[in-house]
DNA sequence: ATTAATTAGGACAAAATTATCCGAATTAAA
DNA sequence: TTTAATTCGGATAATTTTGTCCTAATTAAT
């Protein structure tokens, strides 16, 4: 369904998320620990979140991950997935076809089409903060 | 949402029966120009199909792949699916963890499992022979 | 100012997936 | 019985994804 990267992407921002209700940060470390993720590649992602701005960083002692709860009542996971893996799960052929599209569906276009909706629409309603609660 | 094999081996059994529904045999070049996939690539995934018999091939000169129509009726899409990927799609945790069941559920656990109930379903519903026609 | 704790980012390595090549096995037809 | 058309299967290569390592940049505290 998701890359692995993405997996990560979003257990690390719903973990931030909790650690930021309780007005802390979550450095790397402590993130790729209790995500049960590689560090170094975790680290990867949270660079892609920051410019995405579904998550904030700051630097030095003290620093470290989080989101501000005003924020994240308003982001949604997928922000989170399109951060990452882009839209192609929402738009592209479900068989992978380019010329695949209303006007010339692929065999299956329009069931696919309702399950992908769906996913959609549950990942554009789905908050990170009711996530991280 | 399917490995790029998969979505050549669901394109090439929907090839594969229409040829059949004509009463004609495709061949492996005949199916990869067709679904617009490598060549030798294809003929590892359909040796997988033969192998989980979703198609049916004979060697040697006229032969090819086909599916008889009365088994085509009978035939799954999510049966191409698991030949190729595997049921991680449907039984595994959407954010990719291990501990996550029904008694310990991942934050997203129920609104996942929803989504991808119903993708099973679909693809447990719907035939080659339908998505052929 | 110096030090230590952190994120940022580039270069690289490993693993998995996708793709290619080639020869073996099978079989219909000449 | 030879030839040609086909699938089968092993070895290997290319690409993408996943993962690691190291250094730079930032910043709080001493």
């Amino acid at each position: 369904m998701f890359s692995k990267a993405c997996e990560y992407g979003i257990r690390a921002a719903i973990y931030i998320a909790s650690k930021s209700l309780l007005e802390e940060r979550a450095t790397l470390i402590d993130i790729a620990e209790e995500i049960d993720s590689p560090t170094a590649f975790t680290a990867k992602i949270l660079q892609q979140l920051v410019k995405s701005n579904v998550v904030h960083s700051i630097k030095g002692p003290h620093g470290g991950f989080f989101i501000p709860v005003e924020e994240m009542k308003e982001v949604k996971l997928v922000q989170v997935v399109v951060a990452i893996d882009g839209n192609k799960l929402f738009t592209g052929c479900g068989l992978g076809l380019k010329q695949c599209n209303e006007n010339h569906p692929c065999p299956v276009h329009f069931k696919f089409k309702e399950i992908r909706n769906e996913l959609q629409h549950m990942l554009e309603n789905t908050t990170i903060k009711e996530s991280a609660e």
